[in-house]
DNA sequence: GATGAATGAGGATTCATTCAT
DNA sequence: AATGAATGAATCCTCATTCAT
């Protein structure tokens, strides 16, 4: 990017190829694969989905799409399992053992898993498809369900760093519940094509309900506390 | 269909006659068409639901679904209003004047509306296929819409009765809230292949996530009191 | 169906009705679709041959094709299945009791064997893709085998006739050397683009090859006799 | 491979330099490429090998098999053509003028033939897809072709010389014929999968098969003779 | 020369829908 | 009105072949 010497040949024209190494542009492709799936995804969902529609919107031939992918469900594994280190990025930022999960007081908590979440969504609109939207016994449910399982087991970890005394079975389905809330309550709050004013409502409304029913569930008051 | 007398009238004749007048005939094809569609869309899902299949399981041919419904969707609308009328047949039994929705108690007012909804669910699989499972963004999503706006309605009538003084705009969202929020947990407390236990269990997470966000979004804590 | 009056409905009118009856309509796409495969099957081989092709030689669309047969295969095992028919049939009526199978001289009996195969084979050029030049481990292997098979045990069982004392293991192998003989000199017996002076010698050299190798490695020679 | 002293110069850099000389190079390229052809052929036929397969098979890409084959069919053409020569260099070598090919009794003679083919496809497994299990009408044909013409004419060199009389149009067929036959029963007499002694069986009909047809078809009984 | 990513025509199969009977 | 055979557009996926690097 720099030349010490004026007239010297463009150093970056070694560093930089003007093709970029095959893996990079591997690399490029597998994401403009993936970012198509999940703009297509997000129009018309899985089902109606076509590859032909994903690979024309990554610009690339079906026969491409194919080389990366065995088949459609594959695809939509692997744009899960893309959401899913995003999301892990996010959240290790967003709960830091500075944060304090267990002391944080429960609306602050839910900021801080909820807003992530949203504003994910709302970057990426097919996040909804294979989250929010996905039936259960889809084709692709093995990408779904994993990416649920995940978060499931995410939110479990906290409820049991917070109410360590509480019985597991419960507590995981304290989790399931709490995040088929949030499945259901997300799309509305990040909607594209809803207003803005609307959104934020929605993303309201998704933490009283997200926070009245873990106070209501959880029994240990004092460590589910408000504050 | 038995004859003591040689030459008797068949009795059976007389309660059965051979040709049922049209209009009878015709809708019980439609009924048969729609419990057909009913009972493939709970095996299946709409998406992969064939018209072939449905008409198959109704035991007529595709030509008599279609000379019924115009389309794969216009079926999906007319179960939908089937459903409707039942659910409304439901509630007019469960919430009569008597039963005073405005001065009922908060858990027993979601109880009069969950539980009929939760056995109506239990004996009509379908109906999470067009309820709660149902895409917004689907093809039949017309049909679906109006079920969900239908039953949005009906609650923020009642949110309306016993919180008279809140704001139109936001009481509609409540709704629309807690209908997400039932779609949400209803599959799991419904489902046929759960065992008992825990759909008894998932059903009260239901209702205790419900109770606590109407609690918690609707301020006039007197109007929605616990009793 | 009969009408006593002159000046009558036109009875033939009754008896063939302009639409053939649905069976009979059936039947006959079936047939042509089996003609059509066969038609092609002739012209480029089984794996070469699509679907579409063969529905467009059938003059219907693959829709139709796919009512009749669920995939690919299916239609090779039925036409190989019709073949099986139609052969047993040609069979039937040439070595019938009267002929007496057992002591026919070698050489009438082979022609008894062969000429009603070659000539069906003129008559069905596509029987050589599924017979003779039908690759053993095919996809479709399934059709193939058995009509090979059913060949093979009828063989076999002529052989048993005529020398029962040979033992079953070697006679069973002598028959499947026969027809791989027999497949291998079938098909330029029968050429539909060989001349036809060309073709009677090669009819006769596979004769002369059956009867040679017959002759020789069935050691009953009194059974196995010339005349 | 082996350096007695430290820091000598290794001796494998002296004979198997780093850089083969390009011809070299080329030449085993086109080996690996035909081996590898050789083997995908053996174990799915030509029809169902695909170029990919054939590359990866090879350690190559397939940039590289296009370099040296302009379509698949050209490398089927090859590896015929490769099958070719191996089978002149055997066959040069089992019917020297000193085995007297015309005086040889055909038994022998027969063994001389067969049994070096046999343990060719033996050790060659893909020789069956281009030789034996060849459709002759297939896309690939003009390699089969050829390899069959071949074959054809060696042995009809071998009748001229043998019975000199014979006309030369009858003699061309019994050529034919017999190689025919041999492409009929080679395969179950050199099957991978077939046990030993079922192998041995087969080419023993195999033989007595050939041996009958010739001496059946070839009228100087006295130059055609058993020994 | 070598590589292998990229291409896209083409093939098998499905299913909503029509329409002759 | 009922039937179900027929239709064919649309879908997923394969694989021979090309060409930029």
């Amino acid at each position: 990017m720099l030349s010490f010497v004026k007239g010297a040949i463009d150093v970056t024209d070694l560093l930089t190829p003007r093709r970029l190494p095959r893996q990079v542009r591997g690399a490029r492709r597998l994401a403009r694969l993936l970012d198509a799936a999940e703009a297509v995804f997000a129009e018309v969902g899985y089902e109606a989905a076509t590859t032909n529609a994903i690979a024309a919107c990554a610009e690339t031939s079906i026969g491409t799409l194919y080389r990366f992918f065995p088949h459609k469900d594959a695809l939509a594994q692997a744009l899960a399992d893309r959401f899913l280190a995003d999301l892990r990025a996010l959240y290790d930022a967003a709960l830091t053992p500075e944060a304090d999960v267990v002391r944080l007081p429960l609306p602050a908590l839910l900021d801080r898993i909820v807003d992530p979440l949203a504003a994910f969504n709302v970057a990426h609109p097919g996040f909804t498809a294979l989250f929010a939207d996905a039936p259960v016994s889809a084709s692709h449910g093995a990408a779904v369900a994993t990416l649920n399982e995940d978060v499931v087991r995410r939110l479990d970890a906290i409820f049991a760093a917070r109410a360590p005394d509480e019985d597991p079975t419960a507590r995981r389905r304290h989790a399931r519940v709490a995040v088929r809330i949030v499945k259901a309550l997300l799309p509305p709050a990040t909607a594209p094509d809803a207003d803005a004013a609307e959104r934020v409502a929605m993303l309201d409304e998704l933490k009283v309900a997200l926070r009245a029913y873990i106070a209501a569930s959880v029994p240990d008051a004092d460590v589910m506390r408000e504050h």
